[in-house]
DNA sequence: GTCTATAAGGAGATAGAC
DNA sequence: GTCTATCTCCTTATAGAC
């Protein structure tokens, strides 16, 4: 791994950690291994250090998968879609790197200190898509009452965000934890929307 | 108004807007119109203030109340009482000073920099205590279906908590149009509960 | 590419006059 | 209680040797 790498990698936990303003370049150069001004020769500042990490993890989420081929030949045992869905995304979202991606984010997007192109729904967008179609093809299927894809689609996903975020703040989670309650509300949501 | 009391009004406002390490003294001292150094008359520390502004907020949201006596007699309308309850809840989240309180409090869990004695569920308990109360009258009266309380609680709240996340990043929003948003999603919470 | 040294400025906090 | 002046430390960033 180039110092270059090891520098994003630091950063990235570190801004994760404790914010971007609360970490200094002094604290990732230290992690790397390497003096402050070495940084600045691989960065021309803070910020833009900052902003290729937003660029990786914007690419990254909009190349993140939450289902497969296999997946959608189960819309005709919905239930059993739900507990896979779930399942993956809960996978995706407990991966360190997403993680730290995601708590970097939501706190530079509540103290509006650093300007970048990534809102807060862009890091739910593929998501929500993916189960707007889903509710659509489940309608047609005729397997659930007829609601608002977008209602339904922000119903099932609340619980899972709020869910994100406790454990992003508590920065611990048993997996297995956040898996039975996750599948719980998806058993549950399911249960109130089919026919 | 005396200056301690501008000099807490200042830093909830500042601490809200760019988190408390973004905020310095400084910055507090000159909204207010004083020079740095006389905060320290009224404050030992900046970290003091702002645990003081915890403690105030702690108690205000300890003490609100999104439920009285009338609404209580509503429970054999329930569909009117969640419409009644929605309201209550946006407006005291509405609220300029509650929003501020809550927006500081969500930062500063968020990099987990000052320590403080008040919990992300803290901010919501009061709200999902009532709402259990509220579930398990209306399965004794036989109005809704046989879920746990704290199940449906939750997902009774997921989408305002959500709603609230949302409204706090953005600094803006239309009281109307999140009225309506709640309205919705509690409109579709009570018809998939109901019996 | 990394180092040492340093610049320039902002931070929290204090001393002492009024 | 507020002021001016100041201390000490930490910040981002740069210059120039190796």
């Amino acid at each position: 791994m180039t110092n270059r790498e090891k520098i994003k990698q630091e950063a990235l936990k570190l801004f994760a950690e404790f914010g971007y303003h609360q970490t200094s370049v002094r604290m990732i150069a230290k992690n790397v291994g390497i003096r402050e001004s070495a940084i600045y020769n691989h960065f021309p500042s803070k910020k833009d250090l900052f902003l290729e990490l937003v660029h990786d993890g914007k690419k990254r989420v909009q190349a993140a998968s939450y289902i497969n081929e296999e997946m959608l030949e189960l819309l005709n045992n919905p239930e059993l879609f739900f507990t896979q869905f779930i399942d993956k995304v809960i996978e995706v979202w407990t991966k360190l790197e997403e993680r730290m991606f995601t708590k970097m984010m939501i706190q530079a997007k509540f103290n509006s200190s650093v300007e970048f192109d990534l809102t807060l729904n862009d890091l739910f967008a593929g998501i929500s898509n993916i189960l707007e179609i889903v509710f659509e093809e489940l309608r047609n299927y005729g397997y659930i009452k007829d609601y608002d894809n977008e209602l339904l689609s922000e119903q099932f996903l609340a619980p899972l965000v709020v869910l994100k975020f406790r454990f992003l703040i508590n920065n611990f989670f048993d997996k297995e934890q956040v898996l039975n309650y996750a599948r719980k509300h998806a058993s549950f949501f399911w249960e109130q929307i089919k026919l």
